[in-house]
DNA sequence: TAAGGTACTTACATGGAAGTTAGTGCCTCG
DNA sequence: CGAGGCACTAACTTCCATGTAAGTACCTTA
């Protein structure tokens, strides 16, 4: 589907709720969207939407990321309610980490997202368009 | 649709791509996942989203923006062929921001995520669910 | 005994995103 | 004449997300 030279109508309709304004300053959604749009955020989601993962499977898998940036990445999505922490009181400790049924419905959204950086990368990056 | 206490089967089958590792760090695709989910970046997409505007239209709808980062974001959205930037010769002067069809293509995707946040945003701050 | 793995926490440092303030040139309106 | 809108730019500051380094407690293997 190609755009025009001129695209004044929109491509999507937008809920009546973002008919202007956006939304508003301090509304929870901004919180929300930092949380879900985080540098770290995101790729964790996204290793966890192929099920369930072990802390050193995520540390491989979200390439580059500490071992503070992970606690408390996760921390984060599991205090929103977007992943769950399942502890198992063996010996050596074993922690399993996978999405809610909340998570799960936003990696759904973040997979097309990524997918499409990841599509579009070099083209953005070299300036073509 | 719901899903059960042990799900340990992925909602969503990722590209073949992203199998292991989710992507490599330093990869183009970070970068621009950086600029596409800025805390403004989402904001002025999703505002441009509806239309053409100007800039005084998007400072008023990207509530809290400043000018500087108005200004700032927008030159990144347009270095990375998101949106077009047509000024006109005319006094006062009359500038007006579009999506590109890249800008497009993103903004559909990014408009069902802003739609989630919102819709989901006050159970995850108030840890219901 | 020593090295290494698992799952963390804590303290401190830093860089870049974001905020603040001010200034520009040109025009219109009262 | 002065105030104010438009579309910015620039300088300076602040703050927080992220990075770095190290420590913890327990167990396994050599």
């Amino acid at each position: 589907m190609e755009v025009s030279a001129s695209p004044a109508a929109p491509a999507t309709a937008l809920p009546a709720t973002f008919a202007d304004g956006v939304f508003p300053a301090g509304c929870p959604s901004r919180t929300v969207l930092d949380h879900v749009t985080s540098k770290w955020g995101v790729l964790i989601l996204l290793a966890l939407s192929e099920g369930e993962q072990r802390w050193s499977d995520l540390r491989r898998r979200a390439e580059g990321i500490s071992e503070k940036m992970l606690a408390q990445t996760l921390k984060t999505l599991e205090r929103d309610g977007l992943v769950r922490r399942d502890a198992q009181p063996v010996i050596p400790p074993r922690v399993d980490y996978s999405l809610t049924a909340r998570g799960y419905e936003l990696s759904a959204l973040l997979v097309p997202l990524v997918a499409w950086a990841y599509d579009n990368a070099d083209d953005i990056i070299n300036g073509k368009g």
